[in-house]
DNA sequence: TGTGTTCTCGTAAACGTTTACGGAAAATGT
DNA sequence: ACATTTTCCGTAAACGTTTACGAGAACACA
């Protein structure tokens, strides 16, 4: 009964009143807001004031219609499965340097969220076919990972948070060197005289449990020291996953004296198992994880972890997903750029 | 120079196509599509399958230029000021379920974000007059809003998470309570034996901080306590801010024996700042934070805090602001909404 | 003066939808 | 058989842009 006043003021005006108020044609207006080269100088200038006094700001979808392209980039975001109360801190800088730099561009983010667990194809293909976004940016690859799949055999412009085998190295990608954290979390382990290391990765297919494992494996060896099966455990990524799949390592005959862990959740998850069994980080075994969150800094004791620089990584990778677009990036063409970044270590109490 | 491949194959048909196809009129496919009465029930069926066989899904910027409607609601995230590496997951789960609603009405949710610190008002402003949006959702309202003018003033719908003085009650607004939660967390103090009992509360105008410090003066009055200026202080909403804020309260001349955080990252700072000087929340002082988060969980000692059901929030407050808005609203109008929803105490260990 | 060039702008079509309008065909009533 | 209603569908305009095309005016050059 009350909101009926939409309509009570005009809120943009449109390119039709502006001509009709400086008595010219909605061509040369449409000209000289896009500054092309054939408006005179002086009608340019009265168009931008007239644009200016009259709060003009174009119509997106009118824009969108005529041009084919909508001008926003679309990120999938899913939430941790599993994970109801409280979900993924991590994301949330990424996508601040994310949007901050597609802001840059005038380019709008969205976020495009699914349920917890779905694997977001349909939703994924919702936003490619009804064009809301120009491009988008995946997160959380799998090793073989469908979603980049339909992508890449459409041909719609994308860039990955991680890397995956799926569609060749035809987009931009930006990943986080898993393997080096792997081989440091060893390397500083061995470092301080264990021999017996656990290695805790999240199950399904996600990509940097492969590269974490790998670098985990490269190092052991390299210290000529056996990789171990019964030391390695696959769980759910979540608290529950770690808590639940901890037992099955420290059961084995020889129970290790160390453990990485390969993310935060499992990690608080394992560590409670632990307490359970009366076993303390950082007193009876070492515990490092190897994707910080805050989580790891106040956890008692605080976890030794591995930290990304989450927001310049999200502007980075917004810079090569549009260095990768004809329309958007400069005049020297498309690149496709491909990049890993170096994890750096936090050490505090638990190793 | 390879991403040429955007035209490879028509990602979307277009209802024209469908019209070719089935040799009848592009009118009467958009009216077979969009169920109206006037077409005959055995040519719709043929459309409907045809748009499947065709994989049509319709465009959403001509979709959003004749409607006048974008289909697309907008939350305005502001990232924590002052913490670049984490930012805010306290609105993951309330996104999750703010988008699961929209989704189940066909509405897809935008999320804006700012620059940390900036007070988005002309990110807002882009919002509403580049029509990105049919609808926007704030958080974290101030007492005077200016989002709010704003937005009640060019008539422009939108609800907020949080209460403000601003605007009238011409919104849907969703809140939880603080005054309560501010109380409860008093008599909980004071059945245990506390007479001096702090209270800090983010500086800024945040609404919900006023309204905790109500909950707090009148329970005190309540139990015949007086108010002492001494234990209250305003602090910059994040880590720094409470441990800057802290030693403030402590070194009044009768210095609390409890203390209660209107935020989780204040009440880190906070702690950070007793453990400084030797003193041990849950042992040498009582603390009780507001809002719950992960953090107060993983922390040691876990911290008492109370809860909000973030995700069912989410749902509720897409669910009110749909009601607002006749076009979405079902046959009986637009109604708007005001709730205020309990925090639920979660004992631990720091009182 | 005549020809060619450059500036500047208006006209109109197009992007993919939705929908008001009217008309042909079919169904119904007398 | 005729009048009336109903059913179904095509036509065309509209939403707010952008842009190809062409035309008129001004200018330069011989």
């Amino acid at each position: 009964m009350i909101a009926k006043k939409q309509e009570n003021r005009p809120l943009a005006s449109s390119i039709h009143d502006l001509a009709r108020h400086l008595n010219i044609s909605i061509g040369t207006v449409s000209r000289a807001l896009n500054g092309r080269a054939d408006v005179n100088a002086d009608t340019r200038q009265r168009v931008l004031d007239a644009a200016k006094k009259l709060n003009y700001s174009p119509n997106q979808s009118g824009r969108s219609l005529r041009r084919g392209a909508t001008h926003s980039i679309a990120f999938m975001l899913q939430p941790h499965p599993g994970d109801q109360q409280y979900g993924e801190p991590f994301f949330i800088p990424f996508l601040t340097g994310l949007q901050a730099r597609l802001a840059e561009s005038g380019l709008d983010l969205i976020v495009v969220m699914g349920a917890p667990g779905d694997y977001q194809q349909e939703r994924l293909r919702r936003v490619v076919e009804t064009r809301r976004a120009d491009a988008v940016v995946l997160a959380w690859t799998r090793r073989e990972d469908e979603r980049i799949d339909y992508l890449s055999e459409v041909g719609f412009p994308f860039a990955t948070l991680g890397r995956s085998l799926s569609g060749g190295k035809s987009y931009p990608s930006l990943d986080l060197d898993f393997e080096k954290a792997g081989a440091d979390a060893v390397d500083r382990l061995v470092a301080r005289g264990h021999r017996r290391i656990a290695a805790i990765r999240p199950s399904l297919n996600l990509n940097f449990g492969y590269l974490f494992l790998d670098g985990y494996c490269k190092a052991l060896q390299r210290h000529g020291i056996e990789v171990d099966p019964g030391l390695i455990a696959d769980g759910f990524i979540n608290e529950a996953g770690g808590y639940e799949v901890m037992p099955q390592v420290m059961n084995s005959k020889d129970p290790p004296t160390a453990v990485i862990f390969n993310n935060d959740a499992m990690a608080l998850g394992g560590c409670k198992a632990l307490a359970e069994i009366g076993i303390k980080p950082g007193h009876d075994i070492a515990v490092i994880v190897i994707v910080d969150t805050p989580l790891c800094r106040y956890f008692s004791p605080a976890l030794t972890a591995f930290r990304p620089p989450l927001e310049p990584m999200g502007r980075r990778l917004a810079e090569m997903l549009l260095a990768s677009i004809p329309a958007y990036a400069g005049t020297d063409g498309a690149r496709i750029i491909h990049e890993v970044w170096p994890l750096e270590l936090i050490a505090r109490d638990s190793d």
